[in-house]
DNA sequence: GTCTATAGGGAGATAGAC
DNA sequence: GTCTATCTCCCTATAGAC
């Protein structure tokens, strides 16, 4: 039965070599990295990888590219609320979840992007850019008061205020995903007085 | 004079080899920029930066430092105002200025300090931690009716919202760093609304 | 203070057996 | 799909001349 097979590895090589890949790439960014390291974690030799992928900067942009899947498909099941200010919220929920519970590939966008060949960094922007129009085209619904010119600095600065969470916050502390998603929400809408 | 030698080179060979680590550093990060690189901007030999820096590691620390340096000197030279919402105001305007417009030293600690060996990011957080306090000592000042508790948080937020500016701000773009600096702090206390 | 020369190690990638 | 073996390259760091 399926369930046997399931006490040896539930996951294919390339899987598990995705799996290593990105977490080593966002503890040590892409040069310190290893394909020896990424192989050891996977249980397998470093030649092997290269049955699954072409090269470093291509297991790279694979891991990538699963962070942006990641993230999309977050957002879209975040549209369930209906009041605006929940409709946000619920959207900032979506994206810290991506980054804290679903593996580390859409936290190799925020710790390892820069570390990244100029060649992967440039192969990912259009992915990049798909999911920032999502974000444009939401904030225009929740905010329609706000001038269409301030829309991508705003972005840009509820971006900075989700994703450098990474550096401090810790999902196993007193501060859970739910109050953070609010606390962010509200800083964003009211700043530090709300 | 002295005026005639400075027309050959005004730094002396430490300080040109400290002006082009930071730079690769913060572009490229810590493991991909090697000391050929760096010895090839400064104009001399890779062996040759031995006889300023006993490591790569030690260069690296010595760029950090640096670059808190002029975090710490930005941030006194700040204390000029005296209405509260204009006290902050100033000293994230000096905080920019350490990102933009004093070299890359300050720079390193954004984007490179997370891909330099533990070693060097262990040795150099007590550092950090006495510019955060500087930091959280102005918060209690500017904010008296936080709650204490909320205060790290604040900063958290408040530094994410000014470093993540290094990915996007272009200090030779339409907005300037005292608008940029005007923005986010009106931003950071009453949200995007304000 | 900078050079040349090189030691010693480890990286990414490939070839071919199983 | 994974292995072993190895190629080639380039890294940090050192030694000693100038």
């Amino acid at each position: 039965m399926a369930v046997a097979t399931l006490t040896h590895d539930p996951l294919d090589g390339r899987q598990r070599v995705l799996n290593a890949a990105a977490e080593r790439f966002v503890d040590q960014g892409y040069a310190a990295t290893t394909l020896r390291q990424i192989a050891a974690d996977a249980g397998i030799k470093a030649g092997s990888i290269y049955h699954h992928f072409p090269s470093k900067e291509a297991l790279f942009a694979a891991v990538l590219e699963d962070g942006i899947r990641v993230m999309e498909s977050a957002f879209e099941g975040a549209e369930t609320h209906d009041r605006s200010a929940d409709l946000l919220q619920a959207h900032v929920r979506a994206h810290l979840g991506a980054l804290f519970e679903h593996g580390p590939f859409t936290a190799a966008h925020v710790t390892a992007f820069f570390t990244a060949p100029q060649v992967v960094r440039e192969a990912i922007v259009p992915v990049r850019d798909r999911y920032e129009r999502l974000w444009n085209t939401l904030l225009g619904q929740v905010l329609p008061e706000l001038e269409p010119l301030r829309r991508p600095v705003a972005r840009l600065l509820l971006f900075g205020a989700m994703n450098s969470t990474i550096e401090w916050f810790d999902p196993a502390g007193d501060l859970s995903l739910d109050e953070l998603a609010q606390l962010i929400t509200e800083h964003f809408l009211h700043g530090v007085r709300a």
